[in-house]
DNA sequence: TCTTTCTTCTAGCGATGCTAGCCATAGCGG
DNA sequence: CCGCTATGGCTAGCATCGCTAGAAGAAAGA
């Protein structure tokens, strides 16, 4: 009986055990990111990241499937962290200036190339490294799914070929992005591209 | 003073064995980008590279500085092939119907998705790979230049904004194909997005 | 034929992601 | 309070990576 009452009620010690180990999965997250962020992912090496969080390298293995295991897992957190990003800049900008009508695209648009520029680490994690997360149709990760929807949020009820707009919104954040990070693209002139998608994309012809 | 002959004329052997060199030097690259179409680029491992040319991986080092050179190198030929492709597209379009105005926009972007999608690693090379290669302004190699000029005479000669909208529609056909390589927009429904795309960029309100 | 020069290869270095197997410690039953 | 067990962490090592030094080879000139 005190067997079963064990399995039942989980003994106070493995409970704190249990919160530890939680505590030292954020905090090898957060290394992870922060030295993708200061020093770029191809310094992150399972090495320096236990060095890091002060433990060996086979703890790492303990959290994580891999190294791909540890950037998967970023990625989805960055996932959440923009769809949150843009739901609040289309909510926020809709209780604003009311006259212009693509006020909240135009805060959207706005809010993702600012989370690029300011996480690119983040931002590389979650749509150049080589992943295999799953995307597109079927089991799609939820948070992928929100700053999706988020997007989709974005263009008015009735737009024509809503989810469509959305893709190719997506596409042509997620390329000035991508090609201003690696500086294909001259940096200045930000605005007048940006005027031009929303111009481009809002529907009104 | 036949010293000084040996240097001017270059011996017979001596030219023949630079034209030995030549073939070597392409004979390397046809390999890597063979191997990287193939099996990915975390395929192309100098080592293997090495062997599929039948040469030892030092021969590697004394054509190229490193194994980034010759992605490097495969990234310009990309380029100036696109160029050409994109180029090509829009002459022959322009040939075509003259009842859509926007005839040669769309065989330009409809080009530029079908190089992306049967040259992935080639695209990979060219876009995503992480190089040092000097873009946007100041030395950019010519071949990009050519590339992104094909884009800019896709639009309209009197186009507002000519060379702002060009870098849009890069940057949006560059998103198309980067996220539906990675499988993170569905592969149906490009149609309509192509039609979107060439609605919104064409100047017309 | 001998020598010199240039080319190519063998072998190895440091660093990578990842893992097997030992060791210590913490928690349990007596 | 003590000894056993079992869990968690570490040391050490493997295979592979990009890259290089120095030996070995071949080809050219004397």
């Amino acid at each position: 009986m005190s067997s079963s009452a064990r399995i039942a009620v989980m003994s106070v010690t493995q409970n704190r055990r249990e919160r530890e180990r939680a505590q030292r999965h954020r905090l090898i997250l957060t290394a992870a990111r922060e030295l993708a962020e200061a020093e770029g992912w191809e310094a992150v090496t399972t090495r320096r990241l236990a060095e890091r969080v002060e433990y060996s390298q086979p703890v790492l293995y303990s959290h994580f499937t891999g190294k791909d295991a540890i950037v998967a897992a970023l990625a989805q957190e960055g996932f959440t962290e923009l769809a949150d990003l843009l739901r609040t800049a289309r909510t926020t900008a809709a209780a604003g200036q009311e006259g212009d009508p693509n006020s909240g695209l135009r805060a959207v648009c706005r809010a993702y190339l600012h989370f690029a520029t300011a996480h690119p680490a983040l931002y590389q994690a979650m749509f150049v490294l080589p992943t295999q997360l799953k995307f597109a149709d079927q089991e799609t990760p939820t948070p992928l799914r929100a700053a999706f929807d988020a997007l989709v949020e974005a263009l008015p009820e009735n737009t024509p070929d809503r989810e469509a707009r959305a893709e190719l919104l997506w596409a042509a954040l997620h390329g000035i992005s991508a090609l201003s990070a690696t500086g294909r693209i001259p940096p200045h002139g930000g605005q007048t591209r940006l005027d031009l998608l929303i111009d481009g994309i809002a529907p009104h012809h």
